[in-house]
DNA sequence: GTGGTCTAGACCACA
DNA sequence: GTGGTCTAGACCACT
């Protein structure tokens, strides 16, 4: 289930994206599935329908879904990742930004660790691949 | 050295308060240090004096540095981090998408936390902490 | 062989249209011929009979094909070209974007014509003209 | 100069990419270079100014222009172009579509050859590269 | 029915 | 000033 927070300063249209991307890693969604129509979701999710398509179009830029005119939306049969260099440094950034606030909020190298095993748990403990 | 990147899509003042932190968790800059002045960091990052400022604003509320009026501006001497649920609950968000944004890119659980050792072995490795 | 892919951004009845030219082109199909029926063709290809009959209809509005009432469609006996000036306008457009797009990919002009000396000779290789 | 043309069946903001990749292939626009701000190009185009923005997106997508946040958006100083395979095939098809349609105008290899130098030279024709 | 494009107009963050 | 996000509502092409 797909759901999103208005107040969130992230914008609603890369919470549907982080949300679809999650909801495929968990196997809640699986290749090949239909995604709800844009103006369903964003019925759903009382966002404007041009939200919805944005994080859809991005979503298929990366290659996440597939869209088949007139058909629908659907998740891709051959999602294969592709270890880009760019992609992989915002990453490292990202991650080297939040142990300097892991820091500052007193949580150090273990703890966060421990914090990273419990999301892969959560991620993994739902379908058997 | 403080160093910004403008094409970034993360706000200037934001990275200036990362870079900071970053170097206090270095120990480049130590308790009781002095600052560039705004009007001198501003130039060094040609970036306007106002984006400076909010920077410095935000690392002062977070009690991070203090600015003695007229003095200058100064890494704080009795920083000590108190670890604030929300903090980290928006801390934990971080990471979970960051770890979802990994596995699309082509990495595991693993190579995640090799990264992060990493980034703790390069923070560590100049100060004794 | 005619063959679609629902993934393209090219509307598929387009893509049919496209197939069924290249292949008059390339002598798989020639004058007299007839075509698979609108409902065989549909089943095929796995898309919506209305979207093959939009096919048909264009291709026969530029007379490349015939129907003949109750009997099926056929390759047309007499198509012969016109160098209508719209038509030649929109396409040297065309063809200016691949020039553009072309160099933004890092293709130059040799090898551009290079590519198109390849396509030619496919199109060539099975048929005497 | 940018021009676009709203009864055109390509979109308006596919309009504004190809003018722009264009206006700098031509040497109108040479790295570095401001582009006009999208409120003001969309006031110049008569369009509306999220048509102008998504223009823009998709053009820093393609790391052709860069956007400062608050400043404004400048041409590239470092494009290069990648060999996409990708991207090849695409620009191969729309290439082998071409042809096919040039002959059923009546325009046969030598002749869409002869076009395509056209095309180079006005390009070539006003800068030094 | 589906998604894609566009407009008009609003609000916000950033510099 | 700049661009980024979002809404409301329209129209169109494709299936």
């Amino acid at each position: 289930m797909i759901n999103v927070d208005p107040r969130s300063s992230t914008p609603i249209y890369e919470q549907i994206i982080n949300e679809v991307k999650t909801s495929i890693l968990k196997g809640m969604l699986v290749p090949g599935d239909k995604l709800p129509s844009v103006r369903q979701l964003s019925k759903n999710l009382i966002v404007n329908p041009n939200t919805v398509s944005k994080a859809y179009m991005e979503l298929e830029r990366q290659k996440v879904i597939q869209t088949l005119k007139g058909r629908g939306t659907y998740v891709s049969m051959d999602y294969n990742p592709t270890k880009e260099a760019t992609k992989i440094n915002i990453m490292k950034n990202n991650l080297k930004n939040i142990v300097v606030e892991a820091h500052y909020i007193g949580i150090g190298k273990q703890e966060l660790i421990g914090i990273i095993e419990t999301i892969y748990n959560e991620i993994g403990g739902s379908h058997s691949c």
